[in-house]
DNA sequence: AGACTTGCTGACTGGTCGGTCAGCAAGTAT
DNA sequence: ATACTTGCTGACCGACCAGTCAGCAAGTCT
C-alpha cells in the first residue's frame, strides 16, 4: 500500500527500453512492433521512451549499436591478436563464430535490415558505416593475410569477402522465411568453409 | 467527347492488376505499396480490384503464381529434357539461371518473402508448396543424377541444396539492402559453382 | 512542512489505409 | 425507346498507431 506508482530511474530506463525494444523487434519485426508495446516490456509508459529517444527509428539504431556493433568488434580484436595461421583461424573462431550467427541476436537485425532498408535508407547507412563494411573489411583483411603468408592464392574470393558468408546469409533467410522447415544450418557452414578452403588453398 | 467513363473489360482486368501490383510491390514492397496505388496503375477504382481479388493477400498468391511458378516449371522442364552431363547442365543453363535471378522478378518475390513471411505465414505455405520445395527438388535430383553417373562422388550437397543456391541468396539480399553499393553478383556465382563443382567432381 | 524540480504518465490527436457498399452508367435484350 | 443486367466507381468507415503534451507525483532542498 502506498506503494509509489513508478520510481524515478533516470539512469536505467534506456538500457531498459532498448532491450525490451530488441526483443520486441527480434520476435515481431520493426514495423510490425508497436510502441506501446516496446513500453509495456519495459514497464514505462510511451511518453517516457520518448523522451528518452527521438522516435521509433533512433530507438533501432540504438539497438544496433548495442547489439551488433560490440559482436563485429569482438570479431576484429580476435583477428587482430591472433597468433593463428589464417586456415586455423577460419576452422577455428571464425567457424564459430558463422555458426552463431544464424541463431544469434545478430540475425535478428539482418532481418530487419532485410525488411526495412527499402524504407529507411539511412538505417542502412548507418548498418553498413558501422557494421557492413568493417565486417567485410576485416575478411579481406584475413584473406590478403593468408596470401602473404603463402598458405592461400590470389583467388577471385579475396575481392568477394561475400562469397565467405554466403552460406550464412543462406542460413539467416532460411529462418526467417521457413522457421519451422529445420536445417542443419551448422552443417551447411561447415561445407561450405570446407569446400572455400579446399578452393583457396595455395 | 461524351468518351464513356469507363469500359467494361472483365477479361483482361485481373490480368492488368497482376500486372500493376507486380510492379508496384517491386517498388516499394508489399506493405508499403497501397492499394488504391495498384488500382490507380491499372487504370481501376480501388473498388473494382475487390471485386476481383478479395484481399491484398489473394493479390499477392496471384503475384506469385504469374510471375515465379512459371520460371521453375520451366527449369524443371528444361532438366527433364536435357541430355547434358550433370556438369554441362550445371555450368550451362543452371548457371545462366541463377545468375538471372539476382535482378529479374523472381526476386522481387523472394524480397517480399524475407519481409512478409513473419506476418503471413499462409503466403509462406503457398510458397513453399508450389515454389521452393519444387525447386530444391530439382536441385537433388540433379546432383543425385551425377552421382549415379559417376560424374560427382556423394557428399553434404546432396542433402544440402540450399549450399548450391547461397550466393544467389546472398546476392538478393545484397540487392535489397545495399542496392547502389554494387557487387559483381555474376562473379559471385560463378566462382561459387567453379568451387562447389572442384569438391563434388568425383 | 512547504516549495521546487523533473521523471514520468496516459489520454488524445492527426493521419493512414484495407476493405465496403450504395448507386451509377455501359452494354444488352426486348 | 424502354427495361434490365452487371462492370465499375469513389466516398466513406473503422481500426490502427506514431508521436504529443498537460498535468501529476516522486524525490530534493530549505
Amino acid at each position: 500500500m502506498a506503494r509509489p506508482r513508478y520510481q524515478r530511474r533516470k539512469e536505467d530506463r534506456p538500457q531498459e527500453i532498448t532491450e525490451a525494444a530488441f526483443a520486441a523487434f527480434a520476435e515481431k519485426g520493426f514495423t510490425a512492433t508497436k510502441v506501446e508495446e516496446v513500453a509495456r516490456r519495459a514497464g514505462v509508459s510511451k511518453g517516457l521512451l520518448y523522451l528518452y529517444f527521438k522516435t521509433k527509428e533512433e530507438l533501432f539504431k540504438a539497438v544496433i549499436q548495442n547489439v551488433v556493433m560490440p559482436r563485429v568488434d569482438e570479431l576484429t580484436r580476435t583477428l587482430d591478436s591472433s597468433e593463428l595461421s589464417a586456415e586455423a583461424f577460419i576452422r577455428g573462431p571464425l567457424l564459430a563464430f558463422m555458426q552463431r550467427l544464424p541463431g544469434s541476436p545478430a540475425s535478428v537485425v539482418i532481418r530487419l535490415m532485410i525488411s526495412e532498408a527499402p524504407k529507411h535508407p539511412d538505417l542502412v547507412e548507418f548498418y553498413w558505416d558501422n557494421v557492413a563494411s568493417r565486417g567485410l573489411a576485416a575478411l579481406r583483411q584475413l584473406l590478403d593475410r593468408g596470401v602473404e603468408s603463402g598458405e592461400f592464392r590470389d583467388s577471385a574470393v579475396n575481392e568477394l569477402p561475400q562469397l565467405f558468408i554466403a552460406p550464412v546469409m543462406m542460413s539467416i533467410v532460411w529462418g526467417i522465411v521457413f522457421a519451422d522447415r529445420s536445417l542443419d544450418t551448422d552443417k551447411l557452414i561447415e561445407t561450405h568453409v570446407d569446400m572455400i578452403l579446399a578452393y583457396i588453398r595455395a
